[in-house]
DNA sequence: CGGCTGATGATCT
DNA sequence: GATCATCAGCCGG
């Protein structure tokens, strides 16, 4: 039983007030630095899981990194959709992947939720993911899909609407965030195009890319 | 803790 | 047929 939540991330205290989407930056960069902080919530069978997202990536147009790079095909349609609308895709045959459609409609970019802190529905989270520890339930993009429920049938879900998946405010103090590559990547991998909380044991990769 | 490897199947060429 | 926006498990220091 590693880090209690800080007080501020604890559950049930305040609800959480849904991002409408017109404070969705329209640019991925943008984007993916301010969804370092929100929270990502899927009210499902009755509970609430829900988390603090703790690192992302930007998948920019012209961006040879991204699935959309060579135009729009029937996976990632939801790319190309408008600004706060679910892209998931099916990673290496098996772990779904929940992205952030950012731009207007039409453009193919978005930015990919890495990993994230744990708040509501730990347990079961931990059930979902067979016996992890609290650290490692959803460090790792694969890993957060994984405890978050997410799956292909929630591909072009809109994140800012009413539906059971959906973008929260920023919870808890303000974070320093740091920039680095993006991880898994072998084309325009110089880019600086991954952010995440300094300091958050929640957040995936090898120690050189935690500075 | 860091490094390596096999699994695994959809997607696109 | 090649290519993956990964993960768990194992091994060595």
């Amino acid at each position: 039983m590693l880090p209690k939540p800080p007080a501020a991330l604890r559950s049930g205290d305040e609800p959480v007030r849904r991002l409408s989407r017109d404070v969705l930056p329209l640019d991925a960069t943008e984007l993916a630095r301010f969804l370092v902080g929100a929270t990502l919530v899927h009210d499902v069978d009755g509970a609430r899981l829900s988390g603090r997202i703790v690192e992302t990536e930007a998948y920019l147009v012209g961006d040879a990194a991204s699935h959309a790079f060579r135009g729009r095909t029937a996976r990632n349609g939801a790319m190309f959709l408008e600004r706060g609308h679910a892209y998931v895709y099916i990673s290496y045959g098996c772990w779904p992947m929940l992205n952030v459609s950012a731009g207007e409609a039409g453009v193919g970019t978005a930015v990919l939720l890495r990993a994230l802190e744990p708040i509501d529905g730990i347990e079961a989270m931990r059930e979902s993911r067979g016996a992890a520890r609290i650290l490692d339930i959803a460090r790792g993009p694969g890993r957060l899909a994984g405890a978050m429920r997410v799956t292909l049938a929630d591909d072009g879900a809109d994140l800012c609407g009413d539906g059971p998946l959906w973008l929260g405010a920023p919870l808890g103090p303000p974070m320093t965030i740091a920039t680095t590559t993006r991880i898994g990547i072998t084309k325009d991998a110089e880019r600086p195009l991954r952010f995440f909380e300094r300091g958050n044991p929640f957040v995936s990769g090898p120690r050189r890319l935690i500075d």
